[in-house]
RNA sequence: UGGGGCGUCGUCAAGCGGUAAGACACAGGACUUUGACUCCUGUAUUCGGAGGUUCGAAUCCUCCCGCCCCAGCCA
């Protein structure tokens, strides 16, 4: 369904890339990459990022993205990350090639390069500990003082720089710094560490290395090792962008990609930090990473969004650079359009109320057609049948109506949608708690299908499934997972206490035209009236299907009740 | 009180000296066998503030105010 997607706009990156390409900058090359580092799940500001780069990547003739696996802390990184990252962006609907590439392959070029840059005289080794380091570097507005290993020769730099390597000295015991300065206003230029000691085994090298390279080092070189020639992150590393020139510029590489930076994502109602959603995950607080409400790309696949509809949000929100945070309401948009496009129409109850037809033969049933896609006619119709005992939804029935609602009250004719107009003649409650356990209704015959012959009107058109035929199923209500907008912008109080105690609302006891005992997992449908929904991947069986709804359908009736 | 970035509608976001695009949200209305969809209509005399330059400024200059980032041997 690409054709709810437009060209994208001319934001400030892509308008820079196309100047670098009309001055042959690059001998007209554009090579971007995405580089997630492997210790979490890709989240919906990742999808930004990544229809960004890889978006540059085709609209430009001959443009390529790298799949570039930032895995330079193995601490922190594990393969299921680089696993679920790969599944991740080729859902969205991008395509790495055959340019799939690991930090960590580079390693040893990288160590190489550590040596020229003590060789030069640019780097040392600093046996200061991290306090001292810390205590040495200064503050913001004092500067740093000269590690007293600053000074010492490239022999023996060379020298200790090989046996840290050779794993002659405990973790943290000394690092490789690059020799800058040490009054520079920019923090990051006080003799930043190039790498540090730390035996931990590697997910992908393993036990080949124990001293391991910082961010800054190894990614200047693994751009340029790759030839990129667009470096594009986010705004944090702006303050990092000298260092990333001043590596570069120090060695004897052929390759200096430009790094550019823009605001990263913020979503209305949950957060972004991987460390937070990781925390979610670990303490339970939601079922995993691909929890429907997660902000995950495989929680929002989970929940029933669709890639179109995600690579669509981000076209929207555009590119920039001022913080910002995007009203969760456009991500539902995108995805209501898509679906309403594109998913067939069913009629599922979700809080079931039982009806019965009085004047319908006991034991007869009948099928009805109905459209699959009343504005696409091209996706068919399926008969829905009906009999004597139904469901109703709770909520669209009551006893003492107020002003407005004009769905069924008794005395009251509506339409049962695709079937007839029903009228209702008696409530039967439970003489205890008052409970409503069941409608008494009459139907018209010649109302078939629904429309009255006689040209009258009823005010409401509900959906309804039949008893007898009905599939019983688990249906999942997600909404947001915070109940604030800005979960993260409290000083006080951590994210966790903003939590919605609401996000999820799991019904058993759901009846669904029969129809959908055939759909699969991932399949997307609407509910007519409830919502969208999808077939749950992981917990549906065969004999019980689970439903998951993606979004609720605009409601303009429970806007106005909510004004009351 | 160091350095780097950023301030245009409720939320995103165009605009780059010629007189404020668009989207979402919101509010009316039409249509409707989904109170959905769709379709109309409305919504910044004003661009963080104050001065200045100019025939003309959101766009240029000056000062001020506010927000974000940086003191990991994380990325």
């Amino acid at each position: 369904m690409t054709t709810l997607e437009s060209t994208p706009a001319r934001d400030f990156i892509r308008t820079k890339v196309s100047e670098d390409l009309a001055a042959n900058k690059n001998d007209g090359r554009v090579v971007t990459r995405f580089p997630p580092e492997p210790n979490g799940y890709l989240h919906i500001g990742h999808a930004k990022s990544i229809c960004l780069n890889f978006g540059i990547a085709r609209e430009n003739p001959g443009g390529v993205c790298h799949l570039r696996f930032d895995d330079t802390n193995p601490a922190k990184e594990d393969v299921e990350y680089v696993d679920s990252i790969q599944e991740d962006v080729h859902w969205l609907g991008f395509d790495w090639g055959e340019h799939r590439y690991y930090a960590s392959d580079y390693f040893p070029k990288l160590y190489d390069y550590a040596e020229q840059l003590i060789k030069a005289g640019k780097a040392y080794v600093c046996d200061l500990s991290a306090d001292q380091a810390r205590e040495y570097r200064g503050t913001l507005t004092e500067p740093g003082k000269e590690s007293p290993y600053r000074n010492r020769s490239i022999d023996e730099n060379l020298d200790l720089f090989r046996r840290m390597r050779a794993g002659e000295f405990a973790d943290g015991s000394r690092v490789l710094r690059a020799k800058i300065d040490m009054s520079s206003p920019n923090i990051i230029m006080r003799d930043p560490t190039l790498y540090r000691i730390k035996r931990s085994s590697h997910h992908r090298t393993g036990d080949t290395w124990c001293i391991y390279p910082m961010y800054d080092f190894a990614h200047c070189l693994s751009d340029s090792i790759e030839g990129i020639t667009h470096s594009i992150c986010t705004l944090e590393f702006e303050i990092n962008r000298p260092l990333y020139d001043w590596i570069l510029d120090q060695l004897p590489v052929n390759s200096h990609a430009q790094q550019i930076e823009f605001a990263r994502l913020n979503l209305s109602y949950t957060i972004m930090s991987k460390r937070k959603l990781l925390k979610l995950v670990e303490q339970g607080f939601v079922t995993g990473w691909n929890d429907p409400r997660m902000p995950t790309i495989s929680g929002f696949r989970r929940r029933g969004f669709t890639p179109e509809s995600i690579r669509n949000f981000c076209e929207r929100i555009g590119v920039a650079k001022r913080d910002s945070m995007v009203d969760l309401a456009l991500l539902e948009h995108t995805i209501r359009e898509d679906l309403n496009e594109r998913a067939p129409r069913v009629m599922a109850v979700l809080r079931p109320l039982k009806v019965v037809i009085e004047n319908y033969p006991d034991g007869q049933s009948e099928d009805l057609e109905a459209q699959n896609h009343p504005a696409n006619p091209e996706m068919g119709s399926r008969k829905v049948p009906f009999s004597r005992v139904i469901y109703i939804e709770q909520e669209d029935f009551m006893e003492n109506p107020p002003k407005g609602f004009h769905r069924l009250a008794p005395g009251r004719e509506v339409r049962l949608r695709y079937a007839y107009f029903i009228k209702c003649h008696a409530v039967v409650k439970d003489e205890i708690s008052g409970e409503i356990l069941e409608l008494k209704c009459t139907y018209d015959p010649a109302t078939r299908g629904g429309s009255a012959p006689d040209g009258r009107k009823v005010k409401a058109t509900i959906h309804w499934v039949s008893a007898a035929h009905a599939i019983s199923a688990e249906v999942r209500l997600y909404d947001r997972l915070f109940t604030v907008e800005n979960p993260e912008g409290d000083k006080e109080k951590e994210f966790t206490a903003f939590l919605n105690p609401q996000s999820l609302e799991t019904l058993t006891d759901c009846r669904l035209e029969p129809s959908l005992a055939t759909a699969r997992p991932e399949a997307h449908c609407q509910f007519e009236r409830m919502g969208y929904f999808c077939v749950d991947l992981i917990d549906t069986r065969a004999d019980r299907p689970v439903f998951n709804r993606t979004v609720t359908l605009r409601d303009t009736w429970a806007k106005i009740q909510g004004k009351n």
